[in-house]
DNA sequence: ATTCAAACTGGGAACGTTCCCAAAAATCAG
DNA sequence: CTGATTTTTGGGAACGTTCCCAGTTTGAAT
């Protein structure tokens, strides 16, 4: 059950390993009748190329590293579906981490990327700065990183798959008011992860422009989960702050604390409407369904591959930004 | 930026490459004190071995397979997770593909697999049967299958991890019953799952027992999707067949059927209960929170892994069966 | 026929390791 | 202090490719 190296082929062809190698990989040095010889071989005896060879020879790992903070929501999944629509067909592996929120373990999780000598990684961060060191070391190595969604301090010169965060979250705010709330909570996301600050900003911005501005009614959670979701509304109804809406920073917060608020027989959206920040498909499987920001996952997962193999063929390519549109859908729960 | 290799350490030290790998390797045939040298400029320089190289030696890839009907959903992911807790550890890379419940897309990954040269792959199927011979040529060719969750027919020798899904499902339905529930319809999963059949099997014997078995209360659904569960309760109601509760064939398809029913108004688990049977995070995170019953994921994925291991180590090894325990968990859509 | 370029093929080093075998150095028994 | 044994080291093949550099063959032009 050995596998069929070029060799083999060699001996049953009586021709040497160069002429073989040339005419699978389509060298026009070779005779047209040769290579149809060897491809036929090739088949019959089922020869597949040994890419860890193929690798150690190119002194590339064909392997690209995805770290991401958690892959039990939709989000990292979605965008892994667009990183392997490019990088598949051609050839490259997909190694995956989860940092847990907790940039100890995404420093490990780089650690482990390094020994695996991956070609790049594709990183979605858990702390906006607290790795600025490793990520730089492994770049200086020669390793390009590309970030999509939460992105490093820009003193870090590196290429990212971004949404308009600030922008989008006026948005929805703006819709928000538009449908009649005037007390819009909201709950943020850990600050160092500069998206929140971003989003709490567009946020800010339109409640002062309608002059509503409250900051009581910014709840900041320090942590991601369902959970955190769930605990700032009880905060808030313990607190009695008095709120008719609720913009999240997630899905996954914006779920909690719409748990809570039925728990508590609120309605929704009739009593507080709920919209979120996302574009999972976790938004349309409760009820009522969410209203929310809709990411393109998928095609950032896309544009961020692209942006790794563009650094791997030319390590010194600029750096670059690729700005998504991001859509506002608007359902049940507002 | 070049990487620094043994030969480098091999200059730096007026070692031969032979010595330095030794002492690297703790191997006893070489001086303490030499050692230490050799370990403290492999730290001083740096030196981290190059897996591609190691692998090209060792005829292995270290680098397992793991092949999901879906990833978007934490199931396959917290699965991962397990696997990722025993194989990180040893050094193994894993690379995930989704097979989007198509077999022909799963036969592609598997045939990507096999491109990449792993030593093990570790897969829950999407279809019974359709696949039967790639399985075994896999096999064949000395690369170990691990089936989890859902397995293939028994005639294929092959090691997995499963729960007693017929006992589970029974033990549900029997507690619904014991509520007081009397037209308990079964979201049943597609047939060409063997998980599928396990459950409604079980489902149907105690039906039996109790007598209140209605062939009408079987809904077959043609996949895994949330708008799957949506449709089938969309039926049921357009049938005007009578039902107080459902046993759905996953969290996914009881969410749908949730939806829907919120949709129409109609009060959970008051007018209808709810029941699932998965063991994610999901089943927690709707309004009202699902009763399920809870597989063991992590625990699976870390089984699956070690079965793997086994196989690696000892090609000759015996497929083994794993059957892990599944808990119920009461929550309030029941 | 002779020459020369073009077309095709083969030999062998290289990628970074490990590991077998042999050589050198150190230790020991008598 | 000699020979035998053990410890420590070095040389070089091997893993499966690619690719450079030489060869060999072919065929056309003189």
């Amino acid at each position: 059950m050995r596998r069929i190296t070029i060799k083999d082929l060699s001996k049953f062809l009586s021709l040497s390993t160069s002429t073989i190698s040339r005419a699978l990989l389509h060298d026009k040095n070779v005779n047209e009748e040769t290579r149809k010889k060897v491809l036929d071989a090739a088949e019959k005896l089922g020869y597949k190329p040994n890419l860890t060879a193929l690798n150690l020879q190119s002194g590339q790992s064909r392997t690209i590293g995805f770290v991401v903070p958690e892959m039990i929501t939709p989000f990292s999944s979605t965008i892994l579906k667009g990183i392997q629509n490019v990088l598949y067909p051609l050839g490259y592996r997909i190694i995956i981490t989860q940092s847990d929120e907790d940039p100890l373990i995404e420093r490990k999780n780089l650690q482990l990327m390094e020994e695996f000598n991956v070609d790049a990684v594709i990183i979605n961060l858990c702390h906006e700065t607290y790795n600025n060191d490793i990520y730089q070391s492994i770049m200086d190595k020669g390793t390009p990183l590309v970030f999509f969604d939460r992105i490093p301090h820009k003193s870090l010169d590196v290429s990212k798959v971004i949404i308009d965060d600030s922008i989008k979250a006026a948005l929805m705010v703006e819709y928000l008011i538009k449908t009649g709330r005037k007390r819009i909570v909201h709950i943020m996301g850990p600050s160092t992860i500069r998206n929140a600050v971003e989003r709490v900003n567009g946020y800010k911005r339109i409640l002062m422009k309608y002059n509503i501005f409250d900051e009581n009614l910014i709840i900041q959670t320090d942590g991601m989960t369902f959970e955190h979701g769930k605990k700032a509304v009880k905060q808030l109804l313990s607190k009695k702050i008095d709120f008719d809406s609720i913009f999240a920073f997630s899905d996954t917060l914006a779920m909690g604390a719409m748990n809570f608020l039925l728990e508590q027989k609120i309605r929704i959206p009739d009593e507080v409407a709920i919209a979120s920040f996302s574009g999972t498909e976790l938004s349309s499987m409760v009820f009522p369904q969410l209203t929310s920001v809709q990411q393109p996952l998928e095609k950032m997962g896309e544009a961020a591959a692209e942006l790794a193999l563009e650094k791997i063929e030319n390590s010194n390519a600029p750096s670059q930004s690729v700005l998504m549109d991001a859509e506002l859908v608007y359902r049940a729960s507002t």
